[in-house]
DNA sequence: CGAATTTCGTTAGAGACCTTGCCAAATGGC
DNA sequence: GCCATTTGGCAAGGTCTCTAACGAAATTCG
């Protein structure tokens, strides 16, 4: 870390205009020779040559002619989306979502597995086993995968390798586990928080498109929220960071409860889908059970239901009037089980309960398009970018 | 924005070394060519060309030899400090504090005037005034000055040029008011929120030294937060990042209170020096009239004073710890009136609190040591960053 | 159907920058 | 006073990019 940001010789800079010609490759799609130089204001030669090293090292190739309305017509390129391939995965709750992805971002296979066992030995042969599937038959090896993404509940804590405030992987909180991930597919990887790479998913795919800071907020079974800043993840100082489930929002006064009391009322058991029930049953439901039945009564004009959707509402608000006041967003995504089945009972009443607790103007809400897509939406995202860099760096190393 | 981060022709590559020259002598201080070769990974043909651009600019000189061991003596190189001053402004609210600054940091002069009127105009005329005493000590004209740093209460809107939620600064929220801030200095200016700049006072030369994720907390006569992530201040959509006053923190159940009452609960009102007063005044003590008061009666152990402190650790400990489960910093700095006065007593309880609080690693937390310096601090900062950038731009144009 | 025109791609020459390698100058120790 | 050591400067060489000009391909018009 002597230089920062610092350049030396001339032939850095070859491979700056080769990465800014790769860039604008797939910013652009098919694209002719003249237009990659008015793009990045390189001269025509210099875009030649660098198209040649690109295409010698089997990251771009020649697609067709475009045909101007006079003139000689163009050769056009495009990168070759078979120059790498990710492995994105999701491991959620009730299934193990694994797809193959190229480096054009478009998903070739996918499978959907029911979770078994979720012991870290389990898992991984689970995983293996699913890798195997998809990359033969794509008709490539499990080493041809040119970078691995997990996303999994919890914080993964880099020192140690071990997976924390995830309940739901028993073993994976001992250290080292995480490493383990190394023997799916053999290549570099890399393991986010499944509402972290849904945040990302949302960014490169969805509303968040064109959005500098903006944040995904997941309400379902748990609750969470991933952030992006200027574009990017931001993961706090230990990886912690938009773990909403404790913002100190609940019914009573916090102030008279015992202060010793941990966790009590922690935004995520009265706001997630069992606080929803809960709320429903304490409001004289007894029998109700699950979050989508409240919502569906509320929806039919039960008032009990109704009344609990108000709970909900408020008890959303203030996590929102939380994150407003401190981040000051132009745009929050609602999703997760409770948020997407219920959005459009929420979303309107929290906007106007959100006017009221802050002063500021307050963001846009909307509900994930991506639904039960979004992380593995997000873990393609993260994949592609850091593969794209990764063949390249190849490309480079090579030509030495 | 055809173009990202693209870059093009050989010229530029000179350009980065200037640059990267040119911070390494900040950063190491009087340096020889030999240190800057290895400082920047360049040879030294390459660092006494770019040193004598950097000297024929005027922005480097000579400052002496340095023996060593063995072997002939090196010239030394600096930063020359005149190369650039920086007025930076803070707009307090019994003082408007003004000082002048040289590329090195250092502050060369400085007043504490106490405020007037505080209408653009009037407060205008004053600044002016202010400057031009402070320029006329260096021996230099407000024209010289290569940026000025306006720290102000409130958001400043740079679309209309207003300056919402400062009330105590009244016709500045009028559109184009804070434009007028060119007539002061006649060069490039900046405006950013005091507490703000608070944050980066703390994060370069206070205890954010060497923290990526932290944040500055100032609890006074009003509350803020200004966050600083990966070293860089982060404002949010609007500008309005940080602003903790509207965080939905307060006595009462915020469920059962009129949904539609704006405003209720907020923290500001709460855990400011006067909700301090507030508060022991409703625990008994009639007379109490200032925060510092209270704290001290605190100290020499006054039951009400006691308690009232301990409403007010857990109003900034609920605080913080919305903060914690959005942002998991490594860091917080307490400061303003309150923060100062009564961090000792604050910290220690507060810490307790947050970690029942919040589950999660709670951030360290101590009391700002730059005290009502930290707004001057901050500017200070900013504005010599900018200014290094602002004289090297200059070089490059003129050397076209 | 052929010539003019327009656009594309390549080649040649030149400029800019950085680096390696060598030599002179200066300094402190033996 | 000489020598090892380090600094500073100069010349030659290499790499990269740009401009300018030329040949190639495709369309339009006569």
């Amino acid at each position: 870390m002597a230089t920062h940001q610092t350049a030396s010789t001339t032939s850095v800079l070859r491979v700056m205009n080769e990465r800014a010609v790769f860039g604008e490759i797939f910013r652009l799609g098919p694209v002719s020779r003249p237009e990659l130089a008015q793009a990045t204001g390189l001269s025509k030669p210099t875009i030649s040559v660098a198209l040649a090293n690109l295409g010698r090292a089997g990251l771009v190739r020649e697609v067709g002619l475009r045909a101007g309305p006079a003139g000689r017509s163009a050769l056009l390129y495009e990168a070759r989306p078979e120059a790498g391939w990710v492995l994105a995965v999701d491991i959620g709750r009730a299934f193990v979502r694994v797809v193959l992805a190229n480096l054009a971002g478009t998903i070739v296979t996918r499978v959907d597995d029911p979770s078994g066992s979720r012991n870290p030995t389990d898992l991984l042969a689970q995983l293996t086993r699913l890798a195997d599937r998809l990359t033969a038959e794509v008709g490539i090896g499990r080493a041809d995968v040119t970078l691995a993404v997990f996303g999994t509940p919890g914080i993964h804590d880099k020192e140690t390798g071990a997976l924390h405030l995830a309940p739901n992987l028993p073993g994976w909180e001992q250290p080292g586990a995480v490493d383990r991930f190394s023997t799916v597919s053999s290549s570099p990887y890399l393991v986010e928080n499944d509402v972290d790479l849904a945040a990302v998913g949302e960014a490169t795919y969805g509303l968040g498109r064109g959005v500098a800071h903006f944040a995904y907020v997941s309400i379902g079974t748990g609750t969470g929220m991933g952030i992006v800043i200027d574009g990017k993840l931001y993961r706090g100082a230990r990886g912690c960071a938009g773990e909403i489930s404790y913002l100190p929002i609940g019914e009573g006064d916090p102030l008279q409860a015992d202060p010793t009391a941990a966790r009590r009322g922690m935004f995520e058991t009265v706001a997630s889908a069992d606080g929803i029930v809960a709320a429903a049953q304490r409001l004289g439901w007894a029998g109700a059970t699950s979050a989508k039945e409240v919502f569906d009564a509320a929806r039919s004009g039960d008032p009990i239901a109704e009344r609990a959707v108000e709970v909900e509402v408020n008890h959303v608000a203030h996590a929102l009037a939380a994150v407003t006041a401190v981040l000051d967003l132009e745009l929050i995504v609602l999703g997760g089980g409770v948020g997407v089945q219920g959005g459009d009972l929420l979303i309107g009443p929290v906007q106007d309960r959100l006017r009221h607790l802050v002063a500021l103007q307050p963001p846009r809400i909307e509900v994930s398009t991506l639904a039960s897509d979004a992380v593995l939406t997000g873990a393609v995202a993260v994949g592609v970018t850091a593969a794209r860099d990764l063949v390249l760096d190849r490309m480079v190393a090579t030509n030495t």
